[in-house]
DNA sequence: ATAGGGTTAG
């Protein structure tokens, strides 16, 4: 084999396909032709290309013709494999398909597979049901593929393929549990997966990484380690650059910077921190454990960047609060000659949009128009969040108008969103006339959640809980949040008692109460004036998040406890010392009590430790 | 030829 067949060889292993198909491009046109291995491998590069484009594989196709290597056996069924894997492909597809005298079963399975690429699962159980019509045979091949169908999202779809495979004698096969394994993941079905993972007798590096990522989709990170360790303890099974991504991608969802740089140690000891993916997943670990910089030296020193790791680094300075240096890769990544895609404008819009900054949160949208492309839903969503936290009412309505416009008004995270801004910006009749638009609402907590929060914000409790009552009755589960809605509502109109109800439904309904729970009923006894129980309830936390004593201090003030409001103020000064406002609250409470001795001592604290000066803004729309 | 992976709204 020539070096140029194993350079490309060795591209298209490490995922970069773009690159692969790059190479070959400026050998064709030194007129080099590659041996009949390489052609396959070629198409492989570009059938995961095509869910851009199939005009690589309509290039390739034409330099197979002038070589005669379109009639080999293998390079035929990789071309129809690659023609598949793009909808706007497929007739061609089966074209060739059609074509074949006599289809082998390996031409069904591309054809097959290319179907469940394309989410169209019926399509491929129809092809499924021909293939005993020409005397062949399914293999485990049919059957991992049909398992691997995008639109599967039901666990019986699994079971049946599953039974398929019992039948067929294949379900031991290393592709078929490992699509089983994935399979059920995919629908929820853990239960099911980690029974078929457990009753393997044969295990590959990929059954592991699909377990493995199989019980991050389904948040289970923490058990992602337990799987890893077991992995090299065994030393059954290397773990490769896909393993990585894996615990890497963990180590983000913890936040846990720690575990995190030893994996990345372990990646470079592995030579894995050329590829890609690794790449791509260690400036998302950095970035959302809050180090960009990390993240911008792995992205910088990295040799292989692709449109994912350009999106990525782009959102990791977003959520870590540095728009300019996520703008300044926006524009590196132009000039690269990289385009953009909407999970990029997405990070941009949005990012601008969380921080409140409209003014370049537009100025991206319309850049993004301009670009050609459509803004989507996620998009439209972020615009609109932005609207609801500094109150633009204005704009919200006109977004709300383009939705109606382009019919996706009835959407479950755009409804939520727009019940959101019509409701901080104070308009709940408006709010009201978006809920009450939906006959059959949408089973969604958050979007219930949007409505009691909305009404609580606004004052009108008896609502807040009316819309609780009927969430109840049309069998939507509670989440965390909504118990945080009904609780402050409890609170803020007085109803000690219902509050404590809701609080214990919270482990009744199988939620474990979280500390802002906690914090809820602590503000909810403290307003009333029992600071006993009140103070009770915090010491049941083993780390009490400073809101908790927040609320508390809230309560002394109130009622004018200086003993406990001394000690909260304390706590909080341990935990904030930039912050004065406990002390400013312990020295009102001083105050009250006439006892100006403590307030001078107080003061002179305030004074010593530098933190007098206070400023406070806030906003409103005037229409 | 077929299986496994990374970014992205409320």
């Amino acid at each position: 084999m020539k070096n140029s067949d194993i350079t490309v060889t060795k591209l298209v292993a490490n995922g970069l396909y773009k690159q692969a198909l790059q190479f070959y491009s400026k050998l064709h046109s030194s007129s080099h032709t590659p041996n009949s291995f390489t052609f396959p491998i070629l198409l492989k590069a570009c059938s995961n290309l095509s869910y851009n484009s199939p005009s690589q594989t309509q290039i390739l196709h034409a330099h197979l013709f002038k070589t005669g290597f379109h009639s080999h056996p293998h390079t035929s069924t990789a071309l129809t494999a690659s023609y598949a894997a793009n909808s706007r492909s497929f007739p061609d597809a089966f074209k060739l398909f059609d074509e074949m005298p006599q289809p082998t079963i390996t031409a069904f399975n591309a054809v097959l597979s290319g179907h469940s690429r394309n989410g169209t699962r019926g399509e491929a159980i129809v092809l499924f049901h021909k293939i005993g019509l020409w005397n062949l045979r399914p293999n485990s091949v049919t059957i991992a593929s049909l398992l691997a169908a995008r639109d599967i999202k039901n666990e019986s779809h699994v079971q049946q393929v599953h039974c398929l495979g019992l039948k067929l004698g294949v379900e031991f096969d290393v592709y078929v549990s490992t699509s089983l394994v994935t399979g059920y993941s995919k629908c929820g079905g853990l239960i099911s997966s980690n029974k078929v993972f457990e009753n393997l007798q044969v295990k590959n590096v990929v059954t592991y990484n699909a377990f493995m990522s199989g019980l991050l989709q389904n948040g289970f990170p923490r058990l992602v380690f337990h799987v890893f360790k077991d992995m090299m303890m065994s030393l059954e099974q290397k773990p490769n650059m896909v393993t990585l991504v894996s615990v890497i991608s963990a180590c983000a969802t913890l936040l846990n910077i720690h575990l995190g740089k030893q994996v990345h140690g372990l990646s470079m000891k592995m030579e894995a921190c050329d590829h890609v993916m690794v790449v791509t997943s260690l400036v998302d670990m950095y970035s959302k454990c809050g180090c960009w910089g990390f993240a911008f030296d792995v992205f910088n020193e990295s040799k292989t960047r692709n449109l994912i790791t350009w999106n990525s680094m782009i959102a990791g300075m977003m959520m870590n609060s540095e728009s300019e240096r996520a703008v300044e890769v926006f524009e590196r990544m132009i000039d690269e000659g990289v385009l953009p895609d909407p999970a990029t404008w997405n990070s941009l819009i949005g990012g601008f949009a969380q921080k409140g900054v409209f003014v370049e949160a537009f100025k991206y949208f319309r850049k993004m128009l301009c670009a050609g492309v459509a803004p989507c839903l996620k998009i439209v969503t972020s615009l609109l969040s932005a609207c609801a936290d500094s109150s633009l009412l204005q704009s919200g309505k006109e977004i709300h108008g383009y939705a109606l416009r382009i019919c996706v008004d009835k959407d479950d995270f755009f409804a939520t969103a727009l019940v959101d801004m019509y409701m901080k910006c104070g308009c709940v009749s408006l709010a009201r006339f978006v809920f009450d638009q939906f006959e059959a609402k949408p089973a969604d907590p958050a979007f219930w959640n949007a409505m009691i929060g909305g009404y609580g914000r606004n004052g009108d409790y008896e609502s807040a809980f009316e819309i609780y009552d009927e969430m109840l009755a049309e069998m939507v589960q509670p989440n965390g949040v909504t118990f945080v809605s009904v609780l402050s509502a409890c609170s803020h109109s007085g109803q000690v008692e219902r509050g404590l109800h809701v609080f214990k439904m919270i482990r009744e309904s199988g939620l474990d109460p979280k500390p802002e729970h906690f914090g809820c009923v602590v503000d909810l006894l403290g307003r009333s004036g029992r600071l006993g129980e009140a103070r009770d309830l915090v010491h049941e936390l083993a780390e009490p998040p400073a809101s908790v004593f927040y609320s508390l201090l809230g309560a002394c003030r109130c009622y004018l406890d200086s003993n406990l409001g001394e000690e909260m103020a304390m706590k909080l000064l341990d935990m904030e010392p930039e912050n004065p406002a406990p002390l400013v609250v312990l020295s009102n409470i001083y105050a009250a009590l006439g006892r100006w001795r403590e307030v001078e001592r107080i003061r002179g604290l305030i004074t010593d430790k530098g933190l007098d000066k206070l400023s406070a803004v806030s906003m409103i729309e005037v229409a």
